[in-house]
DNA sequence: ACGAAATGGTACTAAAATAGTCCTACTTAT
DNA sequence: ATAAGTAGGACTATTTTAGTACCATTTCGT
């Protein structure tokens, strides 16, 4: 339903596989082998990661990369954010005025306010979390009504 | 960051008006005209949620669409499968298996769990709450540690 | 100083998903 | 009978996404 591209899946991959290298520098290729994924495609990630500032790298022979902060200091959020630009959940959403409709749009900010929900609860979600084995299958009951309380007001 | 496609999004202002319509029928011609938004569209969009059976059709001259229950009993969560389908969030989880890096992935289900939570939190979300004028542009700080609090167990 | 091993940046191509339209068949009220 | 509708599917164009390749730059090691 709510999709993110594969990129970013991919992009997390390689995130959390310099969280495993925990500090050390590891080259594209190393990644590359680690993750099973193809070299160019990490090559871009990283680049990306680097301009965002979730990774830094060192140039030169014996260069590579690594994570610019903790994993727990690295929020979900910031990761699609890097990835995926600040795309929001609707086109109308990212910018008010983008949407020819509003003035007669009877939905209004409904699915915004859902995005904004959902993108402050992926604030307090870090790599660290993103890397640990599943955990209950069913998140909690509060859970459930979140989103619903947000339109209660 | 998450993306619906817009027909998604012209999918909702159709069911809204349909909302607005309160039982009477509405053609198809009629809700363009309300919503601006192209005939073969929305043709195509009501066509969809009939088969989703979020609305039923009366065929022949004077027939049209209403919805199938009153928006209250309509979920955000339903209004994206009728017109996503069951896509999620990303390609692995889906379905167990799909994803050959399955057994070296170190992210495991955990996108896979923000994804569950997501749905759960939309599934208590109806049409009528969507159709809302804005509410407080801030949800509630109860929202902020939900998915937070499905990882901690 | 030089070469090898890296990253940085960009441009390009191919494939897939999305959006949007159109046509034909079927149904029903007047 | 005809007009006003929906049903369904096929089709096209556009946009996004994925993936690759190329060349420039930096740095280590000898």
């Amino acid at each position: 339903m709510l999709r993110m591209s594969k990129l970013t899946d991919y992009g997390t991959l390689v995130l959390a596989q310099l969280a495993a290298s925990e500090g050390r520098l590891a080259s594209a290729h190393q990644v590359s082998m680690d993750t099973h994924l193809s070299l160019p495609t990490v090559s871009k990630l990283l680049k990306s990661l680097v301009r965002a500032g979730l990774a830094v790298s060192q140039r030169g022979a014996r260069g590579g990369y690594t994570l610019s902060r903790p994993a727990e200091k690295i929020s979900a959020a910031e990761i699609l954010d890097a990835l995926e630009g600040p795309l929001a959940i609707t086109e109308c959403s990212s910018a008010p005025g983008l949407c020819g409709l509003e003035s007669s749009c009877l939905v209004g900010g409904a699915w915004q306010r859902i995005n904004v929900s959902i993108r402050e609860a992926l604030d307090e979600v870090s790599l660290a979390d993103l890397q640990q084995p599943a955990g209950p299958s069913l998140p909690p009951d509060r859970w459930k009504h979140a989103i619903r309380q947000s339109f209660e007001h």
